[in-house]
DNA sequence: GTCATCATGTAAGCCGTTACATGATTGC
DNA sequence: GCAATCATGTAACGGCTTACATGATGAC
């Protein structure tokens, strides 16, 4: 899953390790704070298997598409390392990764799959969510469905229980109680969204979406080439 | 984690295994499919670690404390097994597990503690709440707290997030935005809960537990949590 | 000169998963 | 007789965590 993360990432731009953990933290809100010992493993796997190249860098490298002038968000801490204008470069030793072709088509196929569960349900779909540009418009629309359609059966579920919740004491019922009002709101935020969607497609029948090539034949599996 | 909600369990009344497992999944609705590849070794551990004891048992085991006469939930599977009435006692092997002394003393000490984190937030809170009833009303209500701060810290968070997020895409956006309101809802929601503690705390100063022995002296835990 | 931040990595461990192996009992 | 459910376990692996190890740079 952090794979894909990294991948998604790396589709703007290259971008080195400290580098990645920090836009996951702050603009993705997404794995909050993931850890040394699990991105930098990640990262040499993914060149291990030549998803990206990693280039031993010490000059200057693309920074954060900044305003450059209104700075309003947190980061009290970034601002003076970064008054000096376009580049924060410095002399230090820093490991860039740039994404491969065959990146680009791992960054596809993970992006389309479902997850092997055990990895968490909220975070996986989030996080295919942040990257739904690059996806093809009806394989956007399937993504949305088939969570939509989990979230659902988890709420027969939780309102199971709730029946059947006579002699929980207050503290599970409340609990349980909010986890349902929880699944309800998730529905219909996704109820929105696949709304919103099915307007896009019938009011722009072809190329919706942001990215030069998208993908996902999620309904008739054909054109994936390599 | 698992540890807790097995020995919670085993609080009421002796259990087998995969009574332990069906328990999780249809009454608390954590653990949603707890494997046996990690229930049955949890067990083990226990029994190893002493604070259970379990006796390999081919007779009739107490049932689930139904009502005997509405049985309106799910379940319909389970309807023809147990039709026979108060006991389904059937010779099959089974190892039914009793919590023992310190096994009561460890399931306080694994309620009172904060996780060490890299367990899922979310759910290790949803585990102890559920088990509140067994924390002294003080303890209690610093769970709720501690719950509260850790939600508004993230809050904070989310809101820089959607300060900077001018030049997110609409997806992307969209995430973030229902990420602050659901916490925002999970916030007072807590504040109700934290409200109406505090109400049956005044009312009735002492015992207002369930539990026979409450436990957690932790009067002035405020800021802790890294 | 010392502290915070930037930067990269390794090793050990935790907590869960699926897949595999085995077998008794009940319902139809 | 055969499938579904009940019942217990082992082995291998996944994906993350903390703790440890190392060092450069910039701010005060």
């Amino acid at each position: 899953m952090l794979e894909l993360a990294i991948l998604g990432l790396l589709q703007e731009q290259e971008l080195h390790g400290y580098e990645i953990r920090r836009r996951l933290r702050d603009e993705l809100g997404l794995f909050a704070n993931i850890s040394f010992g699990s991105l930098y493993p990640a990262l040499s796997r993914l060149e291990t298997g030549g998803a990206v190249v990693g280039t031993e860098s010490t000059g200057a490298v693309a920074v954060a598409p900044v305003p450059a002038s209104g700075s309003l968000s947190g980061e009290r801490a970034s601002l003076r390392a970064r008054r000096a204008g376009a580049a924060r470069g410095t002399k230090r030793s820093r490991k860039v990764y740039r994404i491969t072709d065959s990146g680009r088509e791992l960054f596809r196929e993970l992006l389309a799959a479902d997850e092997p569960a055990g990895t968490d349900d909220a975070r996986s779909f989030g996080l295919r969510l942040a990257f739904a540009r690059h996806l093809a418009p009806q394989a956007r629309l399937g993504l949305l469905e088939r969570r939509r359609n989990h979230l659902a059966r988890r709420l027969t579920e939780e309102r199971a229980r709730s029946a059947g919740a006579g002699q929980l004491d207050d503290y599970t019922r409340s609990l349980v109680e909010h986890s349902t009002e929880s699944t309800e709101r998730d529905i219909s935020w996704l109820d929105r969204l696949i709304e919103s969607e099915k307007q896009k497609q019938t009011n722009n029948p072809r190329s919706t979406d942001t990215d030069s090539r998208p993908v996902g034949s999620t309904t008739t599996t054909k054109g994936s080439e390599p």
